[in-house]
This record gives C-alpha cells, structure tokens and sequence, in this order.
DNA sequence: GTAGATCTACTCGGATACGTAGTGTCCGAGTATTGTCGG
DNA sequence: CCGACAATACTCGGACACTACGTATCCGAGTAGATCTAC
C-alpha cells in the first residue's frame, strides 16, 4: 500500500485540530512531519479531487477539510489515494490456453476471484465503518496534549 | 497485490485436480493458462518454500501439493508469494518533526496504524477462514466438467 | 481621503525526472532414466 | 542372463536483465492582498 495513504490521514486529523477556520498550506502540514511538501501536496489535490477536503490557491490560501471528521471514513481516504481498484484484479486466467472450455461456462464468476473478493470486501467493510473522528478519539486518549500543542505550532508563524 | 497470488491459487488447484499421483513441471502448468513458465516456476518456488506444495528435480520431477486442500487456506498462499509483511506500515511519522512530544507519548501504538490494522486484520481473517477446498467446491458447482477435462489434457503427453 | 487599477507575492495544479519493486528470463545444480559393459 | 556403472536428459533453484509504478521535484496558472495613482 501506498506510503501516502498514511500521510493523507495524518493530514486530515492535523487539519481537524487545526480547526475550520482557516485553510493550511501544504508546506506547512509537511513542514510538521518533515514530509517532503511538494509531493504531499500532489497527494492533498488527489484528497481535494475526492471531495474530503477544499483547496484555495494565493496567499492565504491552502487546504481544509471539506466536511466534519465524523463524515470522512478511512475508506474514503484510502479509495482518494490508493484508486478505486481492486488490490486483487482477476485476469481470467482460467479463460486462456488449453485449460479454457466453452465461454458459456464462465458466465458465473471465478471462484478464485469470489473467494479473494470475500476478503477484500471484509476490509473495505471495516475501512468504511470506522470514520477519522473514531481514530481521532483514540488519538485523543493516547497523548490528550498533542491537539493543543499542534495548535501552538501551527498558530505560530 | 502482485499477479502471482492468482496464478499460485489456480494452480494448485490444479495440482489437486491432477491427483496425487505424480508431479506436475511447471511447465506444464504454465501452458495450461498460457503462463510464463519460468516465472510461475519461481512463484511455485515460493510455495515449496512455505510448504505448501513439494517439490522434485530430475525426469518425472516437478511440484506436487503437500497436504489436502482443506489444509490449505488463502491467507497461507497469499503469505507466501506477498510475504508476511502488512500491506499498510507505519512509519511512525507522528514522531518525525516539529510535532513530535515526549517519546514517552509514544508508547501506545499509532491510532492511525491501528485503525488501518483493524482493517486488515478482517481480511487476513476472512482469507484464513477459507480454504482451497471451499474454492475448489464452487469452482467444481459453475463448471463440474472442468477438472475431467483438465485431467484429460495432463494426462496427454 | 477614497476608489480604482495595477503590481506583487504566494499557493495550488499538473507536467517532468528518479528510484525501487515487481516482472520476466537465463543458466547451473541435482536426480531418475537409459544404455552399456562386465561377470 | 543379470547386476552395476556411467552417460544422459530433464527439472528445479537461484542469479541476472527489463519494465512499470510509486516517489520526488519543479515550474506555470491563478488569486488575494498591498501599493500606487488619480480624482
């Protein structure tokens, strides 16, 4: 999986703590993590190009999320990233060379690809129930000061 | 995920609709679906390597399953041709930069990572709760003429 | 003093290189078969 | 005729190229604010 689907959350919850008031340039949400910010900007326009979060060019401009954490699922943010295919992509090898029997057979779906599709669905299921404001939650327990010490930083400069 | 997690579960069960009997090259289990056969073999390579077919050199050589496909589940092939690695890896960058706290803040495990883990933790699940055999049993149910078929054209040269 | 236009500085957005991992291929190590030789 | 031995052909196993995607970067398009000018 793709290195910026962990950015991507990171930035979504920095956002939120941020607050709604005013938009975050990419330079600065990777400045936080020392991320490269060019390329976490790249993966931010493909979150604004998803709907999960607005994006203002010019001074004063940046990123903020375009709805309440309690709206925004893990699998939201994954899908924005990662695309929307699936990890495990049927190649009907069953339909090529000698092994293949009539095309009428393979009307029902390959029970290999059934059976991987199974999977996969489970953890999109589980991506989709829990939203970025449950991860927030937790956060929130583990080190209750990071929110305000975030604040701090960002507040300065 | 890499296309050889596809070709390994096709063909092992096409070595258990074989039989025992004999070894298979992979050779021949390439042309059946028009594989590269070098490179299936070295995917199978990492089957033996797991256990879960064995293998033999020499004239009358090549892979045979080494245990009953009820034995065999999906997460056990995926695990050998993926690796044990998890798919999402957390890189710890709530602690890279500006943001980060005291490291004993720290010692509680990512929310981010565990959210993202919860998720996969379903699919690996979901992948070791099916075995080969369950496939093999609905494959067998869309097409019942298919494995005499198989066994017909293996047995041909 | 104020309104308007212009100019500037700053940010996103997409087009452009680079690196790594997956994909594909090749030749050597090892073994069962087969043919041959000796008893 | 039978057994042992050597030659042989065939297969797996790992080492060696190629390709595609993810990673990283840079410069142009667009905008909000500041500055200057004219009234």
């Amino acid at each position: 999986m793709s290195e910026g689907v962990e950015w991507a959350l990171h930035s979504c919850l920095n956002l939120a703590w941020i607050g709604p008031g005013r938009a975050v340039t990419a330079a600065r949400l990777a400045a936080y993590h020392e991320l490269p910010a060019a390329y976490l900007n790249k993966r931010l326009q493909a979150l604004a190009r998803a709907g999960i979060v607005t994006s203002v060019s010019g001074p004063k401009g940046g990123f903020r999320l375009a709805r309440a954490l309690d709206r925004i699922t893990l699998m939201d943010v994954v899908t924005a990233i990662e695309g929307p295919d699936e990890a495990f992509r049927c190649t009907e090898i069953r339909q090529q060379g000698p092994g293949a029997g009539h095309p009428r057979t393979y009307a029902a779906e390959c029970a290999v690809a059934g059976a991987m599709g199974r999977a996969e669905l489970a953890w999109r299921r589980e991506l989709a129930a829990q939203t970025l404001d449950d991860v927030r939650q937790r956060a929130e327990l583990q080190a209750p000061t990071a929110p305000e010490r975030l604040r701090r930083w960002f507040a300065n400069a």
